[in-house]
DNA sequence: GGCTTTTTGTTGTCTTATTACACTTACTGC
DNA sequence: GCAGTAAGTGTAATAAGACAACAAAAAGCC
């Protein structure tokens, strides 16, 4: 059992689940899931937190599967792009998509003493951001949001 | 003139006021804003954009300011953390903050296709995202919001 | 099979950011 | 004023993150 956002999970299976929703996703848009890449969201799937590309570099060093920066960086590339994978930006890192398949526009949590990240969503139309970008003639293609704070194991561990 | 945000404005005056307004909160707060601190806020609010920390650096350089990368990041991180200037995560950049003083929870608006930053704010607390961090026992620090998307000026270029 | 497109392997380099340490300036209490 | 301490600066070196460019291999198509 680990830390799937803040609450526990059945992790080995919400791998296989990340893995077989991918695939089949790329089946459908004719895109190519290669062993790098389908390693590479297995990799970010069973970390279930933020990784840099160094990090996903490493583990596929490991495995024979590339040894430059290049391979890493396509295959996060790839996911990111389309909808398997999001860039933490404040963390430089890279984590699973949790909500994979919806066309969505991410909210993460990011706890600021043991970098756990948590994934949800908003709706970007509703709030002010839209009316304030609508007021300036800005127009919006993605949005991203990320909190910084501190998740409840941690916020139990200050009070231990 | 020249852009704050996508509207125009008298720009001397908007840089004396913003170097004078961090004047007096440093003097309030017992902060100490010295030369180089004082003179990367002062090209943060003359070039009006999200600049590089090395960009930054490079005006340093030929001031005879300071030349080692460490002085651009100290005043930058100093100014960050005082509230007079943000970092833009996806750009890795650093701006100029247009609504000083005031404790905010800042919102970008960056053009993809001119890099040009637009500050505004909003109130997370009413928003969806407050309600998704208490269901989880998750307490926010500080959030980045960031939407990439074409300002005004681009709309017109390309319709042009 | 031959052709085109996509993906991978590899080298090298560039940008961004930080550590470490010596030195100087500013504040504090006496 | 002046020691003692804290804060800030100068500098060198290096770590971390990211990508451009090109060659080789694999996949898809006719």
């Amino acid at each position: 059992m680990s830390a799937f956002g803040f609450t526990s999970h059945d992790h080995a299976a919400c791998i296989s689940a990340g893995v077989a929703q991918a695939a089949t996703a790329c089946q459908a848009a004719g895109l190519q899931f290669t062993p790098v890449r389908r390693r590479v969201l297995e990799i970010l799937l069973a970390e279930h937190r933020a990784m840099g590309a160094y990090d996903v570099l490493e583990h596929l060093r490991r495995e024979g599967l590339g040894s430059q920066p290049p391979v890493a960086y396509r295959a996060l590339d790839f996911l990111v792009k389309n909808g398997f994978a999001h860039k933490i930006e404040r963390l430089n890192a890279f984590i699973a998509c949790t909500r994979s398949g919806k066309d969505h526009a991410p909210v993460f949590l990011i706890c600021s003493s043991c970098a756990s990240v948590m994934e949800t969503t908003w709706e970007p139309g509703e709030s002010q951001l839209g009316v304030a970008a609508d007021a300036v003639g800005f127009s919006v293609n993605a949005v991203v949001v990320e909190a910084m704070g501190t998740c409840p194991a941690c916020r139990a561990d200050i009070g231990r």
